[in-house]
This record gives C-alpha cells, structure tokens and sequence, in this order.
DNA sequence: CGTGATATTGACAGGTCTCAAGACAAGTGG
DNA sequence: CCACTTGTCTTGAGACCTGTCAATATCACG
C-alpha cells in the first residue's frame, strides 16, 4: 500500500440510502408551485394522462429548452407518443432520477423542481456539477451519446419526463434551427464548467458559496423566480458543499458569518440578499 | 469593505508578461520532433508556403481532429482557402496564442506542440482547463461561438492554425458525419470537464497530481507519443499547480515525494513512470 | 557574470477538515 | 400525548493539508 501519502479526507456519512421523506418536502412543492403558478394543476396529478400532448407549453422555461422545439416540431417528421418514453413522472425529493448506469438510451428532462447533477465516487466522495430547474437537459452532451457515471437526484419533488435519444438525435440533426439552439446551451454549458473549475481550483470558501448565490439567483432571474430579492431555496447546506468542494460543517460557518454581517438571510426555504453589493465583493463578481 | 472576510490567497507572482525565451524551449522543440518523425520538416520552417494544401495531412493525431473532415471535404463546397485564416503559424514557448478577448471570429486549432488553455483572473489566479496537444481544438464549444475570457498559452513551440468560425460551422452543418464526429468529441470533452470539476472539488493534491500523469500519459499513447513508460513532459511544476489547483511550492514537495519512492522519475523533460501499479493507487484510479 | 525562470527545502501560518456534542424540526409508532 | 428516529444545522477544539514566505541552487542566456 501507499502508506506514505496523506490519506483522503473521509467521505461524508450523510449517505443517499434512506427512503424516508425529508422534512419540508411538501413546502417545497408548494413554494415551486407558487412560483410556477401558470403550470396547469392538472397535469400535476394525473401524470399519465395525455400522452400526445406535449405538457412543455406549460413549462416556466418553455423558451429556453429543447422541449419548445419539440413541440413545434410537425408530429409528421416522427409521432411524437415515440418520443416520450412515458409521460411526466413525478418523484419526490432525494430520489435519485438517474443512476450512473443508466444514460444508454433515454435523456432525462426536468420539468419542474429542483434537481442537482453529480459524481460520486465509490468511497462516497461527491461533486454536484450543475443545479437542474425546469427545462433543463442534464447536459446537451447526454443528447448525442450517453455519459456514464452522472447521477441526478431531486431535491425538491421533481416532475421529469424522459426522451429516447436515438429520436431526439435525428430531430436535431435534420433541423438547423434546432441545431443552432442546442450549440448556444452548449457553448453556455461549457462556459458554466469552466467557471466551475476556477471555482472549485482558485477560489476560497466565501467566494465560491458567494457565487454559487448568486449564480442560482441569476438563473432564477431569468424565469421570472425572483421576487425582489427573495428566492425559494431548497439547497441543503450539504448540497452547498456539494457544490463547492466543501465540507457541510464548513458551509454552515461561512452562511452564519454572511448572516450575521447582513449580507444575505436564509430562513426556511428562501433566502433573500439583504446587501447584493456586498455579496458581490465577497464573491469577486 | 468586507474586512470580516478571509483574504483569498495571493495570486502568483509568476507573471506571464515577460517576452524572454524559456529556457528548454529548443530541447522542447527537439524533442517533440524526435515523437513526431513523419512530420514533413520541411512545413516546420516555410510556415507561410502553400496555403491551398491542408498540412494537416502531416499531423500526428490527424484521425482525432476536424482537420481530417476539413481535409476530405470536397473544394467544391467552400474553397479551402478561404477556410484557413493563414497558413500555420509558428509562436514560441510560453507565448499567448489566444488572448481572452480574441475569441470574435477565429478558432485555433493546434497542429504541433504543446499548449494550455486557462481562465485568468484580474488579480492572477489561473486555472488551466486543458492541455492541447496536435490535432485538439480549444474546445469545440470554440466552432459554434465566440467563448470569452479564455486564454491559450504555448508550453512548448507552438505551430498552430486559425479557421474562420463561420465557414467551419457552414461546414459542420451541412455534414451529418462531421457533425456526429464533433458530437463525439464535444461528449469526451464534457466528460473531462466533469472529471476536472471532480479532481478539484473533492481530490487531495498527490491524487490530483498522479492523475494529472496518468491522463496525460493516456493522451500521449493514444498517439503513439509514449515510448514504453516515457514520455516528453514540457510542463513546468507551475504548469502543474495551475491545473491541479495547487501551489508549485506544493507541487514540487508531491512531485519530490512520488519521486523518492520510485513511482515516477523526472529528469529534464521527460518523465518516465516507474511504478505504475503504486501510481494508480496514489491516483485512486 | 548578472538576469530570469525554475526547482527545492524549511519554518510558519492559515484555511479547511474531522470529530463531537447539542439543538431543533418533523415524522412515526406506542 | 409522548418517546424515538432521522435529517439538518450550529458551535467548538484540535488536527492536518496546503499556502506563504524566504533562502538557496541550478540552468540557460546574453
């Protein structure tokens, strides 16, 4: 053995096995829900009704996803019942939506709650790569070969359908538009995982848990999530470390010091920036 | 100002303003000529002859790159002259071949040597995202749009191309088998993102560093560029440190460390792996 | 021979981790 | 209604990994 380097660091035990609902389970959906109010309630209890119908005309991020073209497409070029393996499901939160193993053919799509994308190692060791809200494809990659090795889990009850890549593939290629929708999520994917790594490699604690705020703030911004400068924020202090290579313990001191120096506030499941700018110079943004 | 906050280490002081030549740069050039024997010397010195023949044909890892595509594309689709901004450029070590801001209209493509694609930050920080090596793109995100605040940095003599992004996107769009190529690479690329993303996040330096080798060792063979368990290994410590996330004092300690216990052995450029079986290990690989 | 880049080594400091204990909320079963 | 469990968060003490600083050596180069 190689007894003379320096150990690893000891996984965290907060492990992903037990199937007991978290508390705050149902405030988050209903917080989503109130966000997300355009939703029709109806497609959210019966899943499994209307197979033909595309439910992404009613999803917040419509315009932002493939499911916008999807739904424009002509149902002549493929009948789109083949495209959906099933109608939305809906799982609730800490259930894993993809196992490493399981990229070969469908591609999951999130339609509405929170889900985190990750690695995990076999010694439990784990690196959240992306936070997944409504619209989000886990990666575009995952839309032209399978990745193997990525798990998604929700962290709010997450309502998700999943595509047979094999017929996503051929939309894409025969459709230029398309094409060129995908390549600008790429290009921000990778600009994402870029800002990642110099997270993750070059900066400190504060500015890493500084700018994952604000970055969740901004894409929720975006689909109109914000109100004022409060957000629903169902993120575990452990999903936090995930996230930014950090331990959970180390987290809840950096929170607390933001907290007591008034920069931000979180109570229950929102967290509200009290003082942006300064937020802003702690994150180096 | 946030005086509550720990202050973020200082940035390196190993700027890369200095226009010297390294030291090492001719043996670098040497000694990457001595891997790549079939390529045609005399391209190496007339770098502005013949700008209608794709010298590409030369390149060591011409079956991996878009250079192959670009090389059996008819003329009659675009003039491929008009493909290529200039003919192959040659910068010595340790010289910027892409500025952040020049990414508007151009993508570079690496025909021999070594180079380093990195985020800088204002107050010096790097992180290198990737090592290029003959045949590799920036990345491919590079081909559909402009990515800002990337840097690429010669490690050794550099011979590079620049294709003009909107010809090359005309070219990929219009071809299915290139696109599925490029499709394939785009996925090998979001793999190793999520793989950095991982190292950084949740790896010990000496695990960071030993799979730092073992990839590059991976890449090398791929191309025939290993002989036996050598390989050519231009990277400076700094180098090192600035891909892994750590300091180069540290680098040169864990470096010394893998040294002194026989796994691996450096001397002058070239880094021989001793012991892989421990290496693997140290690498938790 | 001075300069600049690189590498090595040691002492020290500091950021983060580990471990532990306790508090709290929510759900469960008696 | 009350113990009990589970998950989460907080806080403190101490350890350890890595960073900072400094001195020195080497090498290439002009």
């Amino acid at each position: 053995m190689a007894d003379w380097i320096t150990p690893g660091p000891k996984a965290s035990k907060d492990g992903l096995e037990s199937e007991s609902e978290q508390a705050g389970a149902d405030l988050a959906a209903e917080h989503s829900d109130a966000h997300n109010d355009e939703a029709a309630p109806a497609l959210l209890d019966g899943a499994d009704s209307e197979i033909g119908a595309c439910a992404c005309s009613a999803c917040p991020a419509h315009a932002f996803s493939l499911c916008a073209a999807v739904d424009k497409m002509p149902a002549t070029v493929t009948p789109l019942a083949t495209l959906i393996e099933s109608s939305a499901q809906t799982v609730p939160a800490r259930r894993l939506i993809c196992h490493p193993k399981d990229w070969s053919e469908f591609v999951p799509i999130i339609c509405q709650g929170w889900a985190a994308s990750s690695i995990i190692l076999a010694d439990g060791r784990r690196q959240i790569l992306s936070f997944l809200l409504s619209g989000d494809l886990v990666s575009s990659a995952s839309l032209f070969g399978s990745i193997s090795g990525r798990s998604v889990e929700a962290i709010t009850p997450v309502r998700y359908r999943k595509f047979r890549r094999k017929d996503i593939k051929a939309l894409i290629f025969n459709d230029p538009d398309l094409l060129e929708k995908i390549s600008r999520i790429w290009i921000e994917e990778r600009e994402q995982a870029d800002q990642l790594a110099l997270d993750l490699g070059r900066r400190m604690a504060p500015e890493r848990i500084a700018r994952l705020i604000l970055y969740i703030a901004e894409k929720l911004g975006k689909r109109g999530m914000m109100t004022g400068n409060t957000m629903f924020f169902p993120l575990r202090q452990r999903h936090i470390a995930d996230a930014t290579g950090l331990t959970p313990v180390h987290v809840s001191k950096v929170l607390s010091d933001l907290q007591r120096n008034g920069v931000v506030q979180i109570s229950g499941r929102s967290l509200t920036i009290n003082n942006e700018t300064e937020l802003r110079i702690v994150a180096n943004w």
